[in-house]
RNA sequence: GGGGGUGUAGCGAAGAUGGUUAUCGCGCCGGCCUGUCAAGCCGGAGAUCGCGGGUUCAAUCCCCGUCACUCCCGCCA
């Protein structure tokens, strides 16, 4: 790297600095002195011939220092150790024919050294630099600049800054202002926890870290900006998932004067340009659409893997005079029998089975009823209830001898969603989610309120400042949980990658809400007052989205987490094992903020 | 808050019904070696088997507790 500093202040130490990268020498290059700068990524010494394969960002070369070299250079170069960070000059040499390696870009040639300078040294690794190190993840968060040297982190560092420059790239030709919020705003509990950063000044005041930019977004619409986005960090005090930090980042956007399918056209339109410029990948003209009710229905969740099929159905029409008490007893209870055709399953052992039942369970099923279908018709399992209508059954299911049917019977969402977790698994069971495959799907009509049956009362199933649907304006307050918001999702094989609405820009249709979900006037009017008395002055119709831009790399880049995509990430217990956050403050600090600790007792 | 899994040398793993010297690969140190590209060959160092307690003649192994990590349910508007 070049090291700039002011005209006639400290010299600048003198070194090699090098005319090429790592991965930049090929043939039509030989002959060619230069100076390569990088890291001693393998060695190996055959007495009188060493290679020394040199690594930067930009690819692998391999140096040579031949038998012929000077007794000097062969010490220095015999001395090399890995990670020790030199400065080569030599004169690429196309390599002899049978030793050209084609697995290598730069495999054609290699560089004949002259001289080797020692940048710095290396202490011996603690894990090894490999395309993806095998090291525990701890241990590579611990030494995650080690980890960041891999070629693995490299490409996914890369993709990571493609597309944000990608999108950046688009929405500025379409005339988005990117625009900053605030990350030390006013708490306004709802949805997640908030992280508090104690006010010094204001004794007893805090800021929280904003959970997303929604206000702020929806503000900077009052504030007649038109179009904005952001590559915004969230914050929310939640635990850990694969695909869930503490803080992650959203592509935040809003826009003015926009129907949903203004919203939904544009977000297809930024993953085309960022797959196209990034992955080279060309993604569908449009994107499908299911409603809320339809996915939960036929793939039992609401975030559907639509890469493989595996639909569930309905079973409840056979049930009747079946006999078979325990589905009986669901139906009478307004539940509902899910069912599931296995394509091929049929010669699962009772082992397997048991397996996807314990799927189900982990998703409060109670047990996962299942039938194999021979030549001869229904067996095994519950198939003795239903033999009289197994014609039927297998019509109506599309089953054939060699497949595998399996039920849950519970509540409609239980029965939904512990089966759509079966269906998942046996996705991914049967090799059918291939990560190249990039399905996306709309998820609409999502409920604007959802039950809370612990509290007793009406939720926003998203937030609050979501519009109903026109057809439920003049009645929504009769039956809450029928209301469908212009609320939508986009779902990426499987996992939520965004969400968005439209927003309410009307002072009596907000008001509507608060009371629907029993908030008072004056509750209101505390939390979310500024938001309100924007409002007051002409606020424009608008909506937005926010895609989750780690989730989208995480699957683009055929990762199993959003850990592998961020450069610094927390570990599944929101700790940083590197610099060791959180850690302890010190006692003056705490005195500043005028903040006492009460810890619990049990706490070391 | 709940459930599953893991913890053995710097790293990744194996291991035994509870028994004497705990194994393998990589890395590390030393030596040999003209063409490798995960180089090869020879030799060497390196482990209180996560920690604490219990059972036992004897525990890395069994039991209890605890810590750390990891995945999942809940939670995540």
């Amino acid at each position: 790297m070049p090291i700039i500093l002011p005209c006639g202040t400290i010299p600048v130490m003198e070194y090699m600095k090098r005319t090429a990268t790592c991965g930049a020498l090929r043939l039509a290059d030989e002959g060619k002195d230069v100076v390569l700068n990088g890291w001693v990524h393998r060695s190996r010494d055959h007495g009188g011939i060493q290679f020394i394969n040199l690594r930067d960002r930009c690819g692998i070369t391999q140096t040579v220092v031949d038998e012929d070299a000077p007794a000097e250079l062969k010490k220095l170069a015999g001395s090399l150790r890995m990670e020790y960070c030199i400065a080569v000059k030599g004169r690429v040499r196309k390599r002899p024919d049978s030793m050209v390696n084609p697995e290598m870009p730069t495999g054609e040639i290699e560089l004949q050294i002259t001289d080797i300078e020692v940048l710095s040294k290396s202490a011996p690794l603690p894990f090894m630099i490999e395309q993806e190190s095998d090291a525990k993840e701890d241990l590579r968060l611990t030494y995650r600049y080690l980890d960041l040297r891999t070629p693995g982190m490299q490409e996914r560092m890369k993709l990571r800054h493609d597309v944000i420059f990608a999108v950046r790239e688009f929405f500025h030709e379409r005339g988005f202002y990117e625009v900053e919020t605030p990350t030390m705003i006013k708490s306004t509990p709802e949805g997640a926890r908030d992280f508090l950063v104690p006010s010094r000044l204001h004794p007893g005041k805090f800021y929280a870290l904003p959970q997303s930019p929604q206000l702020f977004k929806q503000i900077i619409m009052v504030g007649g900006l038109d179009k904005y986005f952001q590559i915004a960090r969230c914050y929310r005090d939640e635990d850990a998932r694969g695909d869930r930090q503490l803080e992650f980042t959203q592509i935040d956007v809003e826009m003015s004067f926009v129907t949903r399918d203004d919203v939904l056209r544009i977000t297809e339109e930024l993953f085309q340009y960022a797959f196209r410029k990034t992955l080279q990948t060309e993604l569908p003209e449009s994107f499908p659409r299911f409603t809320y009710h339809e996915v939960m229905n036929t793939y039992g969740s609401d975030k559907p893997d639509i890469r493989f099929g595996l639909p569930l159905q309905d079973f409840s029409p056979f049930v009747e005079g079946s006999g078979f008490k325990a589905f009986d007893s669901v139906l009478e209870a307004g539940g509902a029998v899910k069912a599931l055709t296995a394509k091929g399953c049929g010669g699962y052992s009772r082992k397997q089975i048991t397996q996807l039942e314990d799927t189900a369970k982990i998703y409060q099923a109670k047990g996962l009823a299942w039938m194999k279908v021979t030549e001869n018709g229904l067996e095994g399992g519950v198939s003795k209830f239903f033999a009289q209508k197994q014609e039927e059954i297998l019509a109506a299911l599309g089953a054939e001898a060699g497949d595998l049917i399996l039920m849950v019977a519970d509540t409609w969402r239980t029965a939904c969603t512990a089966l759509g977790a079966v269906r998942s698994r046996l996705g991914k069971d049967l090799g059918l989610t291939d990560p190249k495959t990039f399905a996306f799907c709309w998820v609409i009509d999502f409920p604007l309120f959802e039950w809370n049956e612990e509290g007793r009362k009406w939720e926003a199933a998203h937030h609050m400042f979501s519009m109903p649907q026109q057809q439920y304006l003049d009645t929504m307050e009769q039956n809450p949980g029928e209301v469908k918001g212009d609320l939508y999702d986009l779902v990426l094989n499987g996992n939520e990658v965004a969400s968005g609405s439209i927003r309410i820009h009307d002072p009596e249709i907000q008001r509507r809400i608060f009371r629907i979900v029993g908030f008072s006037e004056e509750e209101a009017e505390k939390r979310f007052g500024f938001l309100l008395n924007a409002f007051q002055y002409g606020p424009p119709p608008h909506g937005g989205i926010a895609p989750g831009l780690d989730r989208i790399l995480m699957i683009m880049a055929g990762e199993q987490t959003i850990k592998e995509v961020i450069a610094f990430p927390k570990n599944s217990v929101g700790v940083s094992p590197m610099e060791g956050s959180p850690s302890e403050v010190d006692e003056a600090q705490l005195k500043d903020l005028h903040v006492k600790l009460d810890l619990p007792e049990n706490d070391a």
